[in-house]
DNA sequence: ACCTGAACACCGTTCAAGT
DNA sequence: ACCTGAACACCGTTCAAGT
């Protein structure tokens, strides 16, 4: 039948990226909770049954989401590197990908062997702590340090305040630097000086790079203690 | 009025810490999702309202059970020892503490500075961290860094699963092996050589053990950087 | 093949009462 | 002070139909 009438149409087609990309919308709006089947439906023009079609339940949908944030990490492809010069490159593009959609992070925390852009990513990494010298069961062990480490970061970030509401927003930013700046200096005085940091960031490249440093220093003292042991080349 | 009939009172007496254990007891039974403030209600022997006079919503509710978490941490108390040892110390009783109760350990990622005992951990941390040398916005974010990256280790843990029944939990954690076992070696040899330590730990101990020290590396790799810039003493 | 519509069991939370 | 009871607006998900 031949769409007769002019109103317009404003059921977009369905398919699993239209309906996780509506998701991440509205979770970058309105926080992580805001995602519900019923309200994606609404905000699609479609009854609250039609996503299931495409996603078994609400489970495959936040699966779909992470997905999602894992493909959009920018991989290098050819590579004159280091592997710890290399590493650090995948862990920023990692944390690059993750902080446009600070408020779904924590969905890739568990989820990253789910999908194909995940295993891709750790695959990769597993690979260049390979190259480091790492055994098989410590390559597991860091790799999955590293990742979770590093989603964990951007999850945690100071500014970051899960988001219900972009006006609301700044209100729990105010509130929770009041709390801090209300703390007893006598009890907590390291808390109190490092407050202005922990509650927003000057910086949030240079934070965000001391992070992925972190990480790479830490595996390369993982590094030496085994060369150590084993042989003494750099 | 005194209590005339036979019949055992079923009610405890509520407050906040046994509303909390009990939301933990079902989490470690059935997973986070279970714990819901009906559910709890029915399980102490009340009204579903009942525990609103403990806590002002779900959200509250929750902060309480990471602060329990975090209450469990058994910090040490006087010291003989250099930062960095210290530092490995209160590491590994947070991750101990967390460890008791997995499926709630994510609930800590975000709360540590809103209760009293997470401000005393974060206090140490801080302390330890200025000892060793950084300045305040650098102890800041390097004590972010360091608690969130625990805190998520402990949630991703290899055999964790989170627990949504005794009898399914094993279901899950074979059907995770055997999607690890189904991926092409061609296309993702490396995971497929680290499936079995990504699945399943051979020993938990040596698993977390390894991840303190990878924090504690980081951190001594970027004093180290510090040092290389201001003066040259260990 | 893809969407609708009605229904079910379950949530968090409000408000006004009870004792 | 602490708990109850009824009600409301919202969930995820099932099932049987529609086109």
């Amino acid at each position: 039948m031949i769409s007769l009438n002019g109103e317009a149409d404003n059921r977009i087609h369905l398919n699993r990226d239209v309906i996780v990309s509506c998701a991440i919308a509205i979770a970058d709006a309105e926080g992580i909770d805001a995602i519900t089947i019923r309200r994606l439906a609404q905000e699609l023009n479609v009854t609250a049954m039609a996503p299931y079609r495409h996603f078994r339940d609400k489970e495959d949908l936040l699966n779909g989401i992470a997905e999602k944030l894992l493909a959009g990490v920018n991989l290098p492809k050819t590579t004159c590197l280091t592997w710890d010069q290399e590493l650090a490159l995948v862990f920023s593009q990692l944390v690059a990908a993750l902080r446009l959609h600070p408020s779904v992070a924590e969905l890739v925390l568990t989820r990253i062997l789910l999908s194909a852009p995940g295993l891709t990513l750790a695959e990769l990494v597993f690979k260049l702590l390979t190259d480091a010298g790492f055994e098989s069961e410590q390559v597991g062990q860091i790799g999955n340090y590293a990742l979770s480490s590093l989603v964990a970061i951007v999850t945690t970030q100071p500014g970051a305040v899960t988001n219900p509401d972009p006006e609301i927003r700044d209100a729990l930013l105010r509130e929770k630097r009041i709390l801090l700046a209300s703390l007893s200096p006598r009890n907590y005085p390291h808390v109190v000086a490092a407050a202005d940091t922990l509650v927003s960031c000057t910086d949030d490249d240079s934070y965000y790079a001391l992070g992925v440093k972190l990480v790479i220093e830490g595996i390369k003292g993982l590094k030496s203690d085994l060369s150590d042991q084993t042989d003494s080349n750099l």
